[in-house]
DNA sequence: CTGAAAGCGCTTACAG
DNA sequence: CTGAAAGCGCTTACAG
């Protein structure tokens, strides 16, 4: 026997066909326990995996989820969104807990991603995460559907399509962040994001503060556009500053954004949270390290993970899931001027 | 044709036989370019996809790497080390630019990953990242030598072992540090972080602190073990505090653990870096975020990912490959007290 | 440059 | 409970 040793091997051995290999390795119930256990051990012995190629291939599947990130408009090398970093964490520990393998890919929106993981037949089903221009996706998202694949997309519910989403309640977010400013005495209160139909994250954020500052008889005093990078933060909160617009408080989309404008702000000699409070979204590790540290919303990365895996499961072997929304608590820290 | 479309349905319809088709498509020169030419057009129009499990166990190979990320002693499901995590990052990248596939898998050391992935031919070689104890892993890495099996590892290199291993200059970068904050004028300067045998590279960062202080005629004034956590850091510095062990600065083996120390130690009254200076390891994005802000050493991730990767793919394809140290770089903020 | 044949190592009917 | 046969969809000799 060179090289690995195969089912033919163990069958020998154990002096069964190889179709009783291949059932008692994999439990089948309609094998005897004496021989199960006779084929287990001696394939324990020569060290023998099944060649996954081998059962995939016959048995049409593949026990495999891929992963597809695909990023901003900036897809430089340089970082990766550290909360994307922290999904992908939670999604690969998810996988491992339900037995499947997870292949990672790092996507440009452009590419032919739609096509190349189920249709070669690498997964089962595809995770789909990032913060996509909605108009670039939807042809593809039509083709995928078209086509029959089992796929799951992070971020908002679109109105009139029927695949399964995950993500957190960003409009409650938005709000609960803008309600506790307001709550904190403060009036003149921007938002830092884009909310064009590029980002409806970002606008289900943004549509929150709104509601809350409605609520309590305000207005939304400025906006300013800016992707989840801190350089966007900063740029945005220079331009606020620069256009002389007066906010004592500004929402931003995300801790990332908030981090950049902290910086703006404190470069031209403003205090944070005495003139200007400032609020992030995510909860990233760096938030709680900001100086002041940041008040922001919390998304349940580990929920995200679970769930997005357990539908992806479900659409697989079910043929059916349905979205859901997570919901995200606020975590109160200095930037927002409490306490 | 019902299903998926095979290589028989393009060479039916392109009017050639289906190995043609197969050569056709990988862009074998032994096809003339007519048919190539027709072949991939039919494809393209059909959508079809070379099945990956079909041709990889003919052809014996996946063209996929596996990333197996072992952790730590404490592997709750809290949250994976953000250094790992900017590693992974950058491993995919790398991994992508190389047309490979991969496969990432979180690991227990316990747990039976020195023979699941390349024996059961879901990839072609392996990539190992984590802190491991190094007793527990050396029975394995044994497995896999004599097993044949294609890996890099991420980490220090262990004398007598012939692996390939990509990894900082630990110990530079634990000099470098340390002899900055001589050069700032701090005397009694202490350690936190792991020195034992399952931890080699803070051992080497410790190395090169201590060789450091001997140079400026100095000795190591303390060390207190830490694990890679906030947490850990910050146990270990109110130790130092307890013990009355006086200290004006604290070399730490990671930036969460200095950031966990920071935690304590201005907990305690004390200012950093006045009273205490305070430095890292990695140089993770909270790191620029800590307040004050921390003196650290650069990892360069970037690097790190891509020789991980070209390294394994000549270890496959050239049977050969060496380790290779990259050099880290001192960043200076200023929880060290400079400027 | 192309085709007919074989075979990678499994799992799945089917038969008993 | 077990086995003989077939076949998943490719790639690889081999022949011409």
């Amino acid at each position: 026997m060179a090289g690995k040793p195969t089912s033919f091997d163990i069958a020998e051995l154990a002096g069964v066909s190889q179709p009783t290999v291949s059932r008692a390795l994999r439990g089948s119930p309609s094998v005897s326990e004496a021989t199960r256990h006779r084929v287990q051990e001696i394939a324990r012995q020569l060290n023998y995996k099944v060649d996954k190629n081998a059962s995939n291939l016959r048995s049409r599947h593949s026990n495999t989820l891929a992963l597809l990130l695909f990023e901003d408009p900036t897809p430089d090398d340089s970082m990766i969104n550290p909360f994307f970093l922290a999904m992908l964490g939670s999604i690969t520990r998810a996988t491992a807990r339900r037995g499947y393998d997870l292949l990672v890919s790092f996507q440009q929106l452009s590419s032919d991603w739609h096509t190349d993981y189920e249709d070669s037949r690498k997964a089962d089903g595809l995770i789909l995460l990032g913060y996509g221009d909605y108009r670039d996706y939807q042809e593809r998202h039509a083709r995928l559907v078209e086509q029959g694949t089992h796929f799951v997309r992070w971020g908002s519910e679109e109105p009139g399509h029927p695949e399964v989403v995950v993500g957190s309640d960003n409009r409650a977010g938005g709000h609960a962040v803008t309600q506790h400013l307001i709550g904190l005495g403060r009036r003149r209160i921007g938002f830092i994001g884009e909310i064009g139909i590029g980002s409806p994250e970002f606008r289900a954020r943004y549509d929150g503060y709104c509601d809350a500052l409605r609520e309590a008889g305000l207005e939304p005093a400025a906006q300013y556009p800016a992707h989840n990078a801190e350089e966007d933060g900063n740029v945005a909160a220079r331009n606020f500053l620069e256009q002389g617009v007066g906010l004592d408080a500004i929402v931003c989309a995300s801790d990332m954004i908030a981090i950049g404008a902290m910086r703006a702000l404190q470069k031209a000699g403003l205090k944070v949270p005495d003139d200007v409070a400032l609020t992030g979204f995510d909860d990233i590790l760096a938030a709680s390290f900001a100086n002041p540290p940041l008040t922001t919303v919390v998304q349940d990365v580990r929920a995200a993970g679970e769930l997005l895996v357990s539908k992806l499961h479900d659409l697989i072997h079910k043929g059916q899931s349905v979205s859901e929304v997570i919901p995200t608590r606020l975590v109160v820290r200095q930037s927002s001027g409490a306490g």
